[in-house]
Order: structure tokens, then sequence, then C-alpha cells
RNA sequence: GGAGAGGUCGCAUAGUCCGGUCUAGUGCGCGCGACUCGAAAUCGCGUGUGGGCGCAAGUCCACCGGGGGUUCAAAUCCCUCCCUCUCCGCCA
């Protein structure tokens, strides 16, 4: 949720950031409007208000029998009739306020590169070379089938389009990597959580992914229970409506959990094989931090996730997001991208974020720096570590032999309890 | 799913039957101060969140699980929803 005190305040600030964005800043007006009549109404609604608790407490000390009493409480009652037509005019401007701030996007830092799209994002570094391989490396829709770990046809019969099993060795390996990144992450001083899979809509309102991104949301209309896009989701709002100890920050959370997603199935993008689906895991790190080391926080949250890069041995990049491309809440994200031989591109298998403000705004995450001091609200971060499909791609088709065999990598293999899959 | 009991200012509780003196009492905790060489004990004062106006001091409004209603006035009465606990049933 966007700052109000920051649009008042600086609105040409705001109009600028949301330019750089590629939004061309007219809801600010609205906003600026919004806002100014919702103080003018609410400033006649309190005084009128106070009249009226003013009279009752008259009426209150006064005999039962007193001759004014029946005069107190008629000029009582034309009173109310004020306050109800206020409190309507208050409830609708702040509907309105409220929804125009919930569509407010992040403002980017100022060390982001401007940009209109993906196209002008920027790598900041190329880590590892891509290995060279005697023959043609295929890509793990070929790899996995032939090797019976990744099954196609049974995915589709079972669920759909999009859906696949992954079976014997493949299961395995999929689990020893959760396995094994949730173990470097702890190491790197993150608690491990399990959470609910399911949560409630405001929980998804406060990570930012409502109200704009309901389309791409499963959930359940009788009961509101949303389905968790991320972990993200359930993990800004764990500490929703708390005031937290400035001392005791950072918290850094890492949780395993399935991602589901109404994706856009588009012919001919991204169709083949296992990296883009309605059903995904992910383990996924969470930071809640003082705002004067959020930016600090985003570099370890990246190179924490670098780490798991690095430890698999699979050549990888690091993006810097354009402001055209950069998401809702965040004010500064990196993509890491990992280099898959056999589909011949480079995969998304993380995206770390520093959301400043915005999410703890939502979901009204604050603390106190000591006892006694006022509240703010936290920063907080969020970073895969990282997106399972397409790590499982890497490995497979980075590790693959001449034979059509995988090599397990070599931090993986006391957790597979193996170290070839044939 | 059935029956019952509850949700009050960090924690624990009072208040709810009989609406106004509740700007919510008390204890604990916490903060400041007094006493003390220092501490404990004791004593005094203070101690919620959000918002409006204001340079500030301050002042006003809202909040007793959420929402709605009755009333001049609601923690208190009515409706409704949520949650927690106990017992029973069912269940991986």
């Amino acid at each position: 949720m966007f700052d109000i005190k920051l649009i008042r305040e600086q609105p040409d600030r705001v109009r600028e950031a949301l330019r750089r964005r590629g939004d061309e800043g007219a809801r600010v007006d609205a906003i600026l409007t919004a806002d100014a009549e919702r103080r003018s109404a609410l400033s006649e609604l309190e005084t009128r208000r106070n009249q009226r608790n003013a009279i009752s407490k008259e009426i209150g000390r006064m005999k039962p029998d007193d001759p004014q009493r029946e005069a107190k409480r008629l000029a009582a009652l034309t009173i109310n009739q004020q306050i109800d037509l206020l409190e309507l005019k208050v409830n609708e401007v702040q509907t309105r306020l409220n929804e125009l701030l919930a569509e407010m996007p992040n403002v980017p830092d100022a060390d982001v590169p401007f940009g209109k799209d993906d196209s002008e994002n920027v790598v900041v570094k190329t880590m590892g070379a891509p290995r060279q391989f005697d023959i043609e490396p295929a890509p793990h829709w070929d790899l996995g089938p032939a090797l019976g770990i990744l099954d196609f046809e049974r995915g589709i019969k079972l669920a759909g389009s999009r859906f696949y099993v992954l079976s014997g060795a493949g299961a395995r390996l999929q689990r020893a990597v959760i396995q094994w990144m949730l173990d470097v992450h702890l190491a790197q001083g993150y608690r491990e959580m399990y959470l609910p899979f399911m949560v409630k809509e405001q929980v998804v309102f406060a990570s930012g992914q409502l109200p704009k991104f309901r389309d791409n949301l499963y959930h359940d209309v009788e009961r509101d229970a949303w389905m968790v896009p991320t972990a993200e989701v359930p993990l800004t709002s764990l500490h929703a409506g708390e005031i937290l100890d400035g001392a005791q920050l950072p918290l850094n959370y890492v949780a395993y959990t399935p991602c589901f997603r109404k994706e856009a199935l588009s012919a001919g993008k991204d169709v083949r094989g296992i990296k883009r689906g309605f059903q995904f895991d992910k383990v996924e790190m969470y930071k809640f931090c003082l705002p004067e080391n959020s930016e600090a926080e985003l570099e370890t949250l990246r190179e924490n996730a670098e780490e798991i890069c690095r430890r698999l041995d699979i050549p990888y990049r690091v993006k810097v997001l354009c402001t055209g491309d950069i998401g809702f809440c965040a004010r500064k994200t990196y993509d890491i991208e990992m280099w898959a031989p056999g589909c011949n591109e480079w995969l998304e298998v993380s995206s770390c974020s520093n959301v400043g403000d915005f999410q703890a705004r939502r979901a009204n995450v604050r603390f106190r720096r000591e006892a006694g001091a006022k509240t703010e609200f936290v920063h907080t971060l969020n970073g895969s570590g990282l997106a399972l499909p397409r790590t499982m791609i890497a490995i497979m088709e980075n590790y693959q032999q001449k034979d059509g065999s995988i090599v397990v990598p070599q931090a993986l293999q006391d957790y597979m309890k193996m170290d070839v899959i044939r």
C-alpha cells in the first residue's frame, strides 16, 4: 500500500516515479482530490460527533423529569441527521481513496535503470561458463521421458494440459533439491517455516497480489480460501498486525511450498516441458528488516540465492529489472537466470525484491526501535531460493551425458544417495 | 456435524443481568522518579492503536473479536458473522 502522506507531500516525486514505470500518473491527482475531500468531510463529521456526545452527556447528568431534557434530545436528533449524511460521505470517499491507493505500484529506487519492458533489463553479471558438449545437448522434455523420470502423458491424464508426473529418480531428485536448498538457507541464517497453502483474501491483498492479479489466482469462493501463488503471500502476513521488537530485526524466513497460478496459455510460448505450469514448487526466502537496512539486505538475499546456483555449478546470470518490467510491489528487483543448454535459453529461477514498506503497510507489520518509541513500518524483501521446475531443467540439461544419463550434482549426491540417474 | 462456555487497553482479570458517574477498575509487567553506598522491598507518577486539526503544547474523533441495528447515549440491549476452548460424533 502506498503511503498517502508521500503523495500528499511530494506529489511530483510520485508522478515522476510512476512515469518511469510507464504510467501516466493521472491517478495521483485523483488521489489528492479524494484525500482532500476525505479530510474536509472527516473534520466536519468529528465536530458534529463532538457536539452530539456533549449533549448526550448533559442529558445523562439531568434528572429524568428535567423539562430541558426533551429539547436536548431533539437537538441531538437533528445533529444525528447531519452525522448520518457525513458518515455516508466519508465512507464513500474513503472507499474510493482505498481503491486508488491499492492499485498504486511502488516507487522504483533511483538506481533502477529506466526501460520500457523486459528487453531493457540489465545483465549485471554472468557467472560460470557453459559446458561444452560433444553432442547437441537434449532438452529436458526428451531427456526426462527417456529416463522414465518425467511423464507428461500421465500428468495430462490426471490434471490436463501443463501437468506432469515426476517418477522414481525424478521425484527423488526434486525432493533432494528442496531438502538441500532449505538446508543451505538454514545455514545462511533463515528460519524454516511450514505454512498454510490456502490463505484468506486479506492475506493475498497484503502481499499485493490483490486486487490487481485476481485473474491469476485459484480460490474457493465459498470459503475465503486462496491457493498461494508463492510462499511470499503467507510469509508477508506472518506478522500481520504485530509490533515487532526492532532489536530482533532482521527476521529471516525460508519456506518450501507448492505454488498455484492461473497462467495465460498462449499457444507457442513455453508450451514444452516443465518451465511453466499451473502448479509448481518453490523454496522462498523472506526478510523483515529495519528500513535503513533493506538495500543492503537485498544484496544479501541475492547472494544467498546465487549460492544455490554456484553450489550446483550451473552457469547463471543476474539481471536488474528496469522500471518498465519491475513488479507492482517492488522498489528494486534482481532476477537470477540459469543457463539451460537443451532448451537453449536462460531460465528465471529466482526473483529477489526489496519492496520497502509497501507490503508492510498492507499487512500492518510494524516495529519499535525501543520501548516507548513510535511504531514504524518494517521493510520486507522476498526472493526465490529457488523455483524447482526450472532448477530441475537446468540440472537435467547441464548434467546430461552422451548416453542420455544425468549426473547428480556433487552437492546433491548425499541427499540423493546416488550419483548418476540412468 | 451436535451440545455448552467464552472473546475487554502487553499478560491476567473486573465491568455486561438493571445503557449515562466506564474519558474501562484492579493486579502483574514495563518506564521514570523517591528512598539506598548500590540493590531488593516499598512509595509516587506514568504506561494502547489509528486518524483529524495544530509550528508546538495540545485537542478532538474512532476502537471492549468483525459487521449491522435500537437509542439523545452501547463494553453493556438486539441481529448476524468469525474465532477460541470443553465434551460428543466423524476422520488422514
